[in-house]
DNA sequence: TATGAATGAGTCTTCATTCAT
DNA sequence: CATGAATGAAGACTCATTCAT
């Protein structure tokens, strides 16, 4: 019986050398310049193969996008909520930033590329990485530590930031940035900065990273 | 002499409805759907004729890109500088949305999409909008009117954030956005209030949209 | 000993599973949309094993065929041999029609289909079944039932007078038949009257079905 | 402008040989055997080349059939009306026959093949040849030549006959018939005789051919 | 005996591009 | 200047078949 459990071995490892190699084939190729044929070439299997373990192209970068998109979630949910409420929101976010550039692929298939060109069904997976980033931003608004109660409303706020940043980053990573670090640390910091009351303003701007 | 100014005026003009139905032909069918037959088809000539004007496709596409990026300057360059150094700088940001969201495909090409899939040289065309940005930004730091005189990374942090807001909206347009109004609003109120002086602060959080 | 005719048992019940299925296979998806692949998921087993017990393709097809023939010789057969020499003929001849109709596909494999797409050796199979043909109308020759005495003749003209109408009736269901039974009788009846004494003829030509 | 005249010839006649090719093709190779790659090759084209002519394989295969159809019209109305409508009939119905015979493939894709296994809508084109045939059978019935003056069934009883006869010899070429002319003409007096009135007879049976 | 992973050749079709006219 | 026929390569995908297990 070993033999089965060893051949379901091997097909999961397959699976995933196929998904691996289609992430680093779309990174380097684009949307456009992915093929199946050379996404089997590259893994050195014939096109067929492929097929065994995908319905399709589409099955295949969905899964890819869905991967993506739960990959984000455990590294989100795997931020250790702190005390301060305050600081466990900014780990979050510096989590997701985090995330977007240890895996631009993965972050860039989730919510960079238009799958299809913009044709198809709209995505609306992002919803599971906002809810914890909502959850995150409930628990300061509870303890009134923004200006605004309006929870919804930050959460866009906030997300729209480390996206901007995180894409940015991945799509232009030649720009001639001021310190890869040096700007997140600035957008998150004015970005809670301009969502809390006066008093608990972040005093370190002048400071070099 | 008139002979060729006629001519080159004629070559000018198809040229441009070229670019046109190109524009038109990525809107509609995305980019994967974008055929240069299919072009050919739309503009009534033969595929040959687009060779006359263009190199290749990826020349056609590269003077779309260019173009989009002009586009994008020149809206930037018809915000009128308002006397508030401030105000003019909240205008030109809100310009710079309000472009992306008016030409999502222009925006697409520009920062979202990367041109050839990541091949060729590293895109650092976004240089002239940014300068914009950051002469906007140079004249509030010149006024004190931030906490921070560090031009550089202001103005990186303030396009990070605008980029955030508008790559979003045009890729996930059906997310439950609290009204695109709203966020951008409240987007720009956060960045600039986050990189203020305390007593500059905008006081509008509470207000609905 | 009892082992191996038990499992020679199994192994022709296996094969005749595959026979049925593909049987079925060809009758709801065509001879086009019809692949070993396909069938293997039908039976519920793997491709593989198929070929276990068909050398190939285009083996498991001709047995088909094969068993098409000898379902049509089987029905002919069954036909009683009424004391009417010529009643027994119009059986015969009905019961060829009716059994390209009750099995199209068989049918269509048999006299229709140019198996292998014209390749292969010519068929000479039908044979069979025309000898029993031959044979009735032989009895009617020897009672001087009529005009003609040359067996062979009016045997082959019978025979492409019934594929005739089977062949039509199975292409072209769709063609407005005044009634299938009526096209049927008529086409049956032209040819004995066609081929009788005058004083034979039948005579219900002007009744409607 | 000779040259789009010329331009147009070629076209047209590269158009032709296509056709004519796909013709062969499918005799030789059958219809899952036909693919638009051999296609090509045999007529020494890219198979890109063949879409210039044609939207799809399945138009392609269209235009085969419609063509035989249309064909095998024109050599029926070819078939000069003598005064005798009976004789008329006669050359209509052999007309019919040695059509089939002379363009066994034409005739094979028109009445024999059927398209797409099965699948797909059903071909109602036969109806104008058919046409053809029942004016020519309502000149006799106008003449009180039949037993019946049923002019439908009689038109389909001497279809389904002919039909016999030349799509047998098509696809049986290699049974022993008794000589191909010979079956013809007695497949054919046999049909007329079935049906007319019994002082019409032909007298011809026992005659060798 | 049966599996099922794997293949290589093949399917239809579309593409960017060239070039004689 | 413009054409449009032609190509060769590539696209996604399916197939019959083999073979180690």
């Amino acid at each position: 019986m070993r033999v089965q459990a060893r051949r379901e071995q091997q097909r999961q490892a397959l699976r995933e050398t196929i998904l691996e190699a289609a992430r680093e084939a779309l990174i380097q190729q684009g949307y456009e310049g992915f093929s199946m044929r050379k996404l089997a070439e590259r893994i050195g299997y014939s096109p067929g193969t492929i097929y065994l373990h995908f319905e399709a192209k589409e099955d295949l970068l969905g899964q890819l996008i869905e991967e993506a998109f739960s990959k984000l979630l455990e590294a989100l949910h795997e931020v250790h909520d702190s005390r301060d409420a305050m600081q466990s929101l900014r780990n979050k976010l510096r989590a997701y930033i985090d995330f977007g550039l240890r895996f631009p692929n993965h972050y860039h298939f989730a919510f960079i590329m238009r799958p299809g060109g913009g044709t198809g069904p709209p995505p609306l997976r992002p919803h599971a990485s906002f809810d914890v980033l909502r959850n995150a931003v409930r628990r300061c608004v509870d303890q009134k530590r923004f200006r605004s109660s309006d929870v919804e409303t930050i959460s866009q706020v906030l997300w729209a930031t480390i996206h901007g940043i995180t894409s940015l980053l991945i799509v232009l990573p030649n720009f001639p940035w001021v310190g890869r670090d040096r700007v997140i640390d600035q957008v998150i910091d004015t970005a809670i900065d301009g969502l809390s009351e006066p008093s608990a303003r972040t005093d370190s701007k002048e400071e070099t990273s």
